[in-house]
RNA sequence: GGCGGGUUGCCCGAGUGGCCAAUGGGAGCGGACUGUAAAUCCGUCGGCUUAGCCUACGAAGGUUCGAAUCCUUCACCCGCCA
């Protein structure tokens, strides 16, 4: 069996750590509790923040424990961006960002332990430990043990102090809540590994200090690099829009297609991160899209593997399914009308109830266009189609013959925008 | 507190009374080429009941036949001086 270390750099997951050769021996040691936050900001966590699950699965194979902690309590505060102060989010909002994030977290740990028998992970939200914190506590017990200059050295705060917004001291006191953290759950748990974004390094070290100066002990600390595409976005950003982990937010399919469609050189450069396969699989995945880029086997092996960690093996059946359907060349009259109608409730579908609406018209209600202008738009510029027939009169109406059994209508915008428009006369959907 | 400069469409940024829904660049979108790529080229890029109309150039008023452009007040930002 390799040690977790060496799979962890293998895959390009440690951007920075605490003692390497005190941190392998301690795993080495036996069964080590370790953990890694994650604050609600957000009603879904994206895709950036999977990288944090990919360190959390290999250390949970190799036997450890892991702790998901979710921020019921720092997501009040909100940890400081380098560019301005944060926007305070409402309590009950936070509250109910908590609840649905745990539960979309939920598989990542729970499969492989129920599975594989490994631990299964404790969930823990640090408003159980801040929220009874006085400010006396605070600053007795906490405040005492931190000294401000080295809190403005921390990348996050310098930078902004150095900028234009400058910082607020409840952004400013962020660190001492998640140092706090740690040590609670070192307290609590024995946790004594904390991995994290390098983003949150400062915060993390934080931890680390305050467990030496609170109670003696050494603990350890891994940070994963920040994941950016070869031209320097941020990944999960595609013309602003996040890709979520939420399937409300973000569905199964566009999820798949989202990794599918990512470019050649970002897909060599992130399978060994997202990827579970050997190493030896990897490595013929990358040699392969260097001979024969339009194979996009590193894409389709990201797609697949993590819309199958992300949704399960149905969805992603279906995104799958949905994409040979909708982009494959077979005829759409010829499709399966299960396989059709999966496929488009899977790209996105409106029904719709006047028979004569028009092509315009549609692309508007499936959301394909923004706007009717912009509908019309499409059309006067060669790129609406309906079952894969070009459309070049904005206010053609299908004609009965178009739609298909089930009721069934396919609107494609571009090359790549498929909805699916269900005629209401057809019924409840099947 | 005083003086000066600024606030334009998703972003940057031209525009100092009609030819301005507003030059240019970027992003986005569509087409060609392709691998449901990239690069490149072409087109497009506020909305609507689309040969017309409506809403828009920080906010509110005003001058004018007509204002993003002139005047007044307000808000915010940036310099310089106290």
């Amino acid at each position: 069996m390799t040690d977790v270390i060496d799979e962890l750099h293998r895959r390009g997951l440690i951007a920075q750590s605490t003692d390497e050769k005190a941190l392998r021996a301690h795993l080495a040691e036996g069964p080590v509790t370790y953990y890694c936050g994650f604050d609600p900001t957000a009603a879904s966590l994206h895709v950036g923040h999977l990288i944090q699950f990919m360190v959390l699965r290999a250390l949970q194979r190799a036997g450890h424990q892991p702790i998901v902690l979710v921020g019921g309590a720092t997501g009040l505060i909100g940890d400081p961006r380098p560019s301005s102060e944060r926007q305070l989010n409402d309590p009950g909002q936070v509250a109910r960002w908590v609840d649905r994030i745990r539960q979309r977290v939920a598989p990542f740990l729970d499969l492989p332990a129920a599975e594989h028998g490994l631990a299964a992970p404790i969930y823990v939200d640090n408003l159980d430990w801040t929220a009874p914190l006085s400010a006396i506590d605070f600053l007795r017990d906490l405040g005492k043990h931190f000294r401000v200059n080295r809190m403005l050295a921390k990348e996050a705060v310098s930078a902004r102090l150095n900028s234009d917004a400058g910082i607020s001291y409840t952004e400013f006191s962020y660190q001492i809540l998640q140092a706090n953290d740690f040590r609670e759950l070192f307290l609590r748990h024995g946790c004594t590994l904390q991995s994290g974004g390098s983003d949150q390094w400062g915060n993390i070290t934080a931890g680390v200090d305050l467990v030496r100066r609170t109670d003696g002990a050494g603990t350890h600390a891994l940070a994963t690099p920040l994941i950016t595409t070869a031209d320097g976005k941020k990944i999960g950003k595609t013309e602003g829009a996040t890709v979520w982990l939420d399937p409300e937010l973000t569905s199964p399919y566009a999820f798949f297609q989202y990794w599918l469609n990512i470019e050649d050189v970002d897909a060599r450069a992130w399978l060994p991160l997202f990827s579970e396969r050997p190493a030896d699989e990897v490595a013929a995945l990358i040699a392969e899209s260097v001979e024969r880029p339009a194979s996009r086997a590193p894409q389709r092996a990201l797609a697949e593997e993590l819309t199958r960690l992300v949704h399960g093996v149905e969805q992603l059946a279906q995104a799958e399914a949905a994409g040979r359907a909708l982009f494959g060349r077979a005829e759409l009259t010829e499709l399966d009308p299960a396989t059709l109608a999966a496929a488009l409730t899977e790209a996105g579908a409106a029904e719709v109830s006047d028979p004569a609406a028009s092509v315009t018209t549609l692309l508007q209600l499936t959301g394909l266009a923004s706007s009717l202008s912009d509908a019309r738009r499409t059309v006067k510029e060669g790129g609406a189609y309906v079952n894969n027939v070009r459309v070049t009169d904005a206010e053609a109406v299908p004609a009965p013959g178009d739609w298909l059994p089930g009721g069934w209508l396919v609107l494609r915008k571009g090359k790549r925008s498929v909805a699916g428009v269900r005629s209401a006369q057809a019924g409840p959907a099947a």
